[in-house]
DNA sequence: CAGTGGTCTAGACCACGGT
DNA sequence: CCGTGGTCTAGACCACTGG
């Protein structure tokens, strides 16, 4: 009985794989394996199939079975024992969630709504600190843009960002309404790598509260992000200032 | 010329590894690769050598160099560019950088001599929030203790820390005045597997004012951490407060 | 002992970038 | 065009865990 259930998952799970597929026989694997924990038909602390045995039903070589495991170890999806086996992970984080995310995106997660409202967007000289931050020198043109960030409607933050005019000469409005980072990766084929945030508590300028319609005296949350390119330029640098009774910065992290 | 310097180096290189070893080929090629780009003997931006020249150099086949090179992309030390070749990075060697640390190592990185002022150490029921945090119920018995944290001396931080006495009966003040983490990672041979951090700001308490010789008034981050083995289990609750005008809290991470 | 993941080889073909 | 990284194969031997 267990033989047949594992022929009919063979047939099965071959079928999930093409040669024909322009997609990588490696990332096909990994997009089934990591389909199939997510239904929760394999659960966390199970063993996989071994190696081989994922080489045989699928009709690929172990090395490319070994691609595709590999890169879901590095998700922390999976993790191995010498000796013993491949199992899945208990961990219950979605990867990514340290990840680099915009305003949007981070709303999203939260279920909010998120909005914006423009105060400027103009092309500015670098002073000393932004020169420095986005590795350019001081008097290069950059735009600086400035909006107030509504989280369902209400002001949640206000968020100065400068990016460098030579790395996007044609920046306007329109890219930031929609998004900057979508239109770096998608339209502009660049990667997004890496960023640097710092946090830190301080209290809410005269300007900035009535703009968050704060009080005086009130505490803010004060994040300023650097954001680099694969090839390790910088593009943004970003000041935002959060109402501190509504806003909670949270990261989840791995040791090592 | 060119070839002579590049025979040259194809001795010198060669001799660093061994297949005598007893260490992997690709891991004695990612080390001596890194500790080149470290010493500045490649620099950021720099082409590497392609991977069928280190390939034959090395005497290794081409998926071996292909493994060392993967690893130090997966560590940011290195880039792809398809047709192109593989390049040095431009980020600065801080790694370990969304990592999950103690407050002494995280005083060890900015150069700051860390220490701390015990306040209370006792085992006393969970609370609600308490329990939900570290997944026990209601009653359960934890470990509580309070500290006053000093950089440099002088006072930084308040840290409250909760852990369940199931999973460390044994705790006592001196492996907390020592590093709870070293404990659990070398004595108990335990592995710490990842957290969750909220970040937020707020106004200094009375209590909390003298501990940290504040005037009130002032702003502090406030901070709270569930920290987790790698079966998933919660092992550490951690509220700290730190002086909003001396403390900045500080991520590297990367997108995806 | 048989089975597992860990390492390694010597080829191969592809799509891409720059000349 | 040639050289690059990206993918893939069909083997191989090792050290390790378990029964």
């Amino acid at each position: 009985m267990c033989y047949d259930k594992g022929n009919e998952w063979t047939g099965r799970r071959r079928s999930m794989i093409s040669k024909q597929s322009p997609l990588p026989l490696y990332y096909q694997l990994e997009e089934y394996l990591k389909q199939q924990i997510e239904s929760g038909e394999w659960k966390p602390g199970d063993i996989m199939p071994s190696e081989r045995e994922l080489s045989e039903e699928f009709r690929i070589s172990r090395m490319t079975v070994r691609q595709a495991l590999t890169n879901l170890v590095n998700k922390n999806i999976l993790f191995r024992e010498k000796g013993r086996g491949t199992f899945v992970s208990h961990r219950k984080f979605e990867q990514n969630l340290q990840g680099l995310t915009s305003f949007s995106e981070d709303m999203e997660r939260r279920g909010l709504a998120s909005g914006s409202k423009l105060l400027y967007f103009e092309q500015v000289k670098a002073g000393d600190q932004v020169a420095e931050a986005l590795a350019i020198s001081p008097g290069d043109p950059v735009y600086k843009l400035k909006r107030i960030r509504l989280a369902d409607q209400e002001p949640l933050a206000v968020e100065t960002s400068y990016n460098p005019v030579s790395l996007f000469p044609e920046l306007d409005q329109k890219i930031f309404e929609k998004s900057l980072y979508h239109y770096i990766e998608e339209n502009r084929q660049m990667r997004i790598s890496h960023g640097t945030q710092t946090v830190e508590a301080a209290l809410v300028t005269d300007e900035d509260a009535q703009h968050l319609m704060m009080e005086e005296g009130q505490p803010v949350l004060l994040i300023q992000r650097v954001t680099h390119l694969e090839d390790g330029r910088p593009f943004e640098l970003v000041w935002s200032i959060y109402r501190g009774d509504s806003y909670k910065y949270r990261i989840e992290m791995n040791r090592r």
